[in-house]
DNA sequence: GTCTATAGAACGATAGAC
DNA sequence: GTCTATCGTTCTATAGAC
């Protein structure tokens, strides 16, 4: 057998997909901190490792790799509420848990919360990028109306109002209630946020 | 006496608060509909008829421009839910109302609304306008907790929280509603409007 | 030898500053 | 109205995979 290379060599597919997610996560740090117009190519190649002809051979241009985020993370930061609402424990021990690390715990999103809302920013603006949202506002939604008919299965909980209209008022009031902690963190909100959440999960 | 001339000379203050005035008119649409970066010194200048010399004579860049529109306008958009919490008319014909016109109204604020989110991502990002804007949002929950407390002294209403957080969670669900309804107007948005105020006002 | 991912220079347009 | 910087995009050369 012949020596293995120190690094084994990557196939031409290979690299191009490493360059590709490389170049993505660069792309992700810098959108989130510096939003769309203050990133500009050649931060995200550098950052990357790379030079621009990179991030042409890999994307047709800016907006398309900022598209390609969206389609990587969109579902991301809504982790929390899934637990939430399937999740067996106690109301109290949830509530609990919101009151004590709610400011903490949403620090790690800062950065992912400018990159969401500078995106619905670009979307009324831009129809094309619109519709991309729209369609994953959709799945969201479907996803915790599955979500809360499982946890009505499980408890017998009743809602105030059907299924579908809570998980939209949910996924409303949370991502305001998520930027407005981030712009003005008052001590409060974690409590109007467990008061919110108990008027709509019944 | 002498002849009056057609057009009253104005004194040169006059004339520069003038100038000021129309400039600041100018980049309110202009921003509004086209964004921060999608609007030009030049774009603003040739609108409101003079060139980017006067910009530069009356603000210090692009950036003082900006902010002067927040300390004008940051309060418009929320007279619908002052309204609403002070009116002395049935819920239920409030109710009809929302149901009714919620859209074609909400269409009349849609460059206002993506002028605020924008700033709000600015906020993020930006320490000095993230303090003027949270100073507006301060007042705002300070005026609307007033309007609540008035509506419980003539209708002995009670509600499910604090006055203060009830104000603050109205805020929140509203703006976030807003949002979603212009860029995603689904049918049920009203209704979901409609019981939440019902939930939150008792 | 051929193909292609990437480097890196060059271009052209825009726009803020003064 | 000019000056200058920036940046997205295009183009060509090259090195390495096939």
């Amino acid at each position: 057998m012949k020596d293995i290379p120190k690094k084994t060599r990557l196939s031409r597919a290979e690299a191009k997909t490493q360059t590709r997610e490389e170049l993505l996560k660069a792309a992700r740090t810098l959108f989130a901190r510096y939003g769309f117009h203050g990133t500009s190519l050649d931060m995200v190649a550098e950052t990357a490792g790379y030079t621009k002809g990179a991030v042409y051979a890999n994307f047709s241009g800016k907006e398309d790799l900022y598209l390609a985020l969206l389609d990587d993370n969109i579902e991301k930061g809504h982790k929390d509420l899934e637990d939430l609402i399937t999740s067996d424990v106690s109301f109290e021990s949830i509530s609990n848990e919101i009151n004590k690390n709610f400011f903490t715990e949403l620090e790690d999103s800062r950065d992912w919360a400018a990159f969401t809302v500078e995106f619905f920013v670009h979307a009324m603006r831009d129809d094309n990028i619109r519709k991309k949202l729209t369609e994953r506002i959709r799945v969201a939604q479907e996803y915790y109306t599955s979500c809360l008919e499982k946890r009505i299965a499980a408890t017998g909980a009743e809602l105030p109002m059907p299924v579908g209209q809570t998980a939209t008022a949910l996924l409303l009031f949370t991502n305001a209630l998520e930027l407005m902690a981030l712009l003005n963190p008052q001590p409060e909100l974690p409590h109007i946020y467990v008061r919110m959440l108990k008027m709509l999960l019944g």
